[in-house]
DNA sequence: GCGCGCAGTGAAACGTGTTTCAATCGGACC
DNA sequence: GGTCCGATTGAAACACGTTTCACTGCGCGC
């Protein structure tokens, strides 16, 4: 082979890099990541980092789809709990705003960075978005969607990215201050019983 | 009065950075917009760039609310027509795309600046959705809302405020690359039909 | 008319993302 | 063991957003 170095090496080294990533983005946000700073603390030169990211905001999306990927396992550990459909989405979007919100600066600099309309990162964005639609159609169907290849409907289609899209812009607004975890939790829970058409199907 | 040049003056030096911005952000994107050429553009300092702008993000952030302005005035002139609700709204999207896809890189560079996140800029970004929102609800009534103070009831605060939200995010989307002209059209269609749940009120 | 005070100027300085490059390292292959 | 090759390093250079500051010009109150 052409690299020789052996495979975990260059694992090790990745993960290092995004870990530093993670825990300097937590400490201040996204100006805190001083990409210096991410070299030296994962113990790697600045070359290294960028044959591996192209950019600042690659490496806040890695950090973005590692995130997700540790709230997919916690999600399927533990689905949300409902007896309708609409309250097991309502259920999911709390757990996922309240697991954003626990670490406010890290969630911010990831937001800016998948919203910064790279397109070089648009694949990488693109899986964040499938892992959520996927966590969404799940809870809407009260049990977690196991493999990757497990179909979806055209109606779950929908529904999940939609739903997944009204997420992210109503985060989008909490980090800049123009929602707050109470307004997030709100909208999502009339936006999902508008899209449920919740009301109608009650009565 | 302590600051004695003539307001005009003042304003005119802010429009001309605004349309400085504009004219390079639609020639090479976000990037494109230097600074150090705004200001040399625009015929004024680093300095007065600074004193009425407070970043980069934040001249981008202007430039978004000058151009919805122009465009609920063009709404306005020309509302969307349609019989239903839902086909008034989904031409009002597709007037929308097209209006940003005329000048891709300026919209995706207005777009990541008011995707940023920051705090600061909120308040601008605040009135952009709302100019958004009333267009849509305006849209959807198949009536401009003419006047600031014009009441919106829950339920169209609601319909604008997520068909909002997924058009933002689509259009972010779209940024990156993840979406063409034709999916964000088709998303917003189906989008719209989804929330106004047209299929059970035309059946 | 004079001086005050602030907006504006011009240019330099600073910090940080990104790029570059010569030197070095370390495994693979003979 | 020796050689080769790409990965890694370390450090410097570069670009650009942002800040700073001494200086200038101008309208207003006296």
């Amino acid at each position: 082979m052409a690299a020789p170095i052996a495979e975990p090496a260059l694992e090790e080294r990745t993960r290092r890099i995004i870990e530093t990533t993670i825990e300097l983005a937590e400490r201040g946000g996204f100006e805190a990541v001083r990409l210096r700073d991410v070299a030296a603390h994962a113990g790697v030169a600045m070359g290294t980092l960028y044959r591996r990211f192209s950019s600042k905001e690659d490496l806040l999306v890695a950090a973005l789809e590692q995130e997700t990927r540790s709230m997919v396992r916690r999600v399927r550990q533990r689905p949300p709990k409902g007896a309708t459909a609409s309250e097991r989405a309502v259920g999911f979007f709390v757990m996922a705003t309240r697991g954003m919100l626990r670490r406010p600066n890290l969630s911010r600099a990831m937001l800016r960075a998948s919203a910064a309309g790279e397109p070089a990162l648009a694949r990488k964005v693109g899986i964040f978005h499938d892992l959520m639609q996927r966590m969404i159609v799940g809870a809407l169907r009260g049990a977690p969607i196991e493999s990757d290849d497990e179909r979806m409907t055209d109606r779950e289609q929908l529904l999940g990215d939609v739903l997944n899209q009204i997420w992210f812009a109503v985060m989008v607004g909490w980090a800049s201050g123009l929602q707050t975890q109470a307004t997030v939790n709100e909208r999502m829970r009339a936006s999902v019983e508008l899209v449920l058409d919740e009301a109608k199907q009650d009565a």
